[in-house]
DNA sequence: GAGTTTTGTAACGGAGCGTTACAGGACCGG
DNA sequence: CCGGTCCTGTAACGCTCCGTTACAAAACTC
């Protein structure tokens, strides 16, 4: 569902790190640091970027260094940042294979600019949020993404507010599975649950009200105890 | 079929345009230059251009207006020239979709390289010579780019301001996926939001009140709440 | 069946949003 | 330079949505 790009920022100045990275997250990235090429090996085994915002200079390794040693490997797109407006060290660091280059200090905005730049270029299109896949059909109804409506088997509109369609299609994107609350907090919201946390459970609730032929027996989206809620129903996706 | 690259040089200093257009002539492109965005856009009318060189600083509309007017309508590079005292945030300009960018005074050298780059870069996206990108239509309307023009099923003319026309092309251009206020403030105005800015709350609302039958039901540009807007509608290009 | 945990849902209130009104700014013709 | 017109950002009001709380119902334990 989180189809936003995740960049990866190596740099060993702590402010840059927060700094930046607070920025990048306020315009819809996801974003993770680390201090040295250590850390960024740990984090690149784990997870999947979109894109390295790799500073020339670094404690151990350096930059230059691990840029070639990253384009050995991969292709995803990396952009260099450092100290000196130095023309030999923005050929070098572009000769092997940096796909943009920012002198410090730099502006966020010109960062945000560049870091678009490059996706829109490696991607073709700007992957800033994938458009949304196909429709979903389950025993008749009809769920599409892409127009935000969910149409019963006569093929009526069902009104469903931002929360219950966000909420239905986490499920019926995992149909046949439990997922817990915490999960589906996640899913939706992109939060974690605090204590007491009954959203879910009223949501669930809104929307069995608007779904199900019987709310007080629910057929599509059935509780588990103590475990969460799944939904049943086989879903087909065109 | 000449195969030379085609140069447009927009700059109201004439010494930069005759100095430059001589250097570039010499190096093998085709140079042709305007003063002003009028002259500009009667050029684009006539000719074909593999690149713009857009200076910041214009009288009438400045560069950084005609550098989004271009990008909602073409893909054409464009290099921007920005004077060494001009604030750094104009520096957006690279966020509204300049290639790169270049600070006077400047070396033509630098000048020729950094052209020879983006027209290098260039190469791989096809069709980016072509100054005027296809009209883009969905479900009997059209938009078109290079006119400014919107016309309803019917053929017939909906009168859009600028903003509403931008913030349309924002939306039509990246169909089906969810965006939010910030980065629509940052495709349309180049801005980041300020704390309470509902400019573009208000802008959908004035643009829905145009385009949509019932501007209570929104059918084509429908809100997410806490997410954004979504632009609902198949997208075609032609 | 009593006690405990978990879930359903009504109700309240804060937050997000649509819309209007208004004012400052850009543009234009004189 | 002036006055008018158009455009657009801000403020304000009212509506809807949804998180929280509270309590009742259901499920489970012993």
């Amino acid at each position: 569902m989180d189809a936003s790009p995740h960049i990866l920022i190596v740099d060993d100045d702590r402010e840059i790190r927060d700094l930046t990275g607070r920025y990048l997250r306020k315009h819809g990235f996801r974003v993770d640091s680390a201090a040295d090429a250590k850390a960024m090996d740990r984090l690149l085994r784990d997870g999947r970027f979109d894109l390295i915002v790799l500073d020339l200079m670094l404690p151990g390794e350096d930059g230059l260094s691990i840029c070639r040693r990253l384009r050995a490997s991969t292709r995803i797109p990396i952009l260099m940042l450092t100290a000196v407006a130095e023309d030999t060290d923005r050929i070098i660091g572009l000769e092997i294979g940096a796909d943009d280059y920012l002198t410090k200090p730099f502006n966020p905005r010109e960062l945000l600019a560049r870091i678009r730049a490059v996706l829109r270029r490696a991607e073709g299109a700007d992957s800033t949020a994938d458009p949304v896949e196909g429709v979903l059909t389950f025993s008749g109804w009809r769920l599409d993404p892409a127009r935000r409506e969910l149409r019963d088997p006569q093929g009526v509109l069902i009104e469903l507010t931002a929360g219950e369609f966000g909420l239905l299609m986490a499920l019926v994107e995992r149909p046949r599975r439990v997922l817990s609350r915490d999960r589906l907090l996640d899913l939706t919201k992109g939060r974690d649950a605090q204590p007491f946390d009954r959203s879910i459970d009223v949501q669930v609730s809104r929307l069995r009200r608007k779904i199900e032929p019987d709310p007080k027996n629910p057929d599509m989206i059935k509780t588990v105890r103590s475990g969460g809620y799944i939904f049943t129903l086989p879903v087909e996706r065109q």
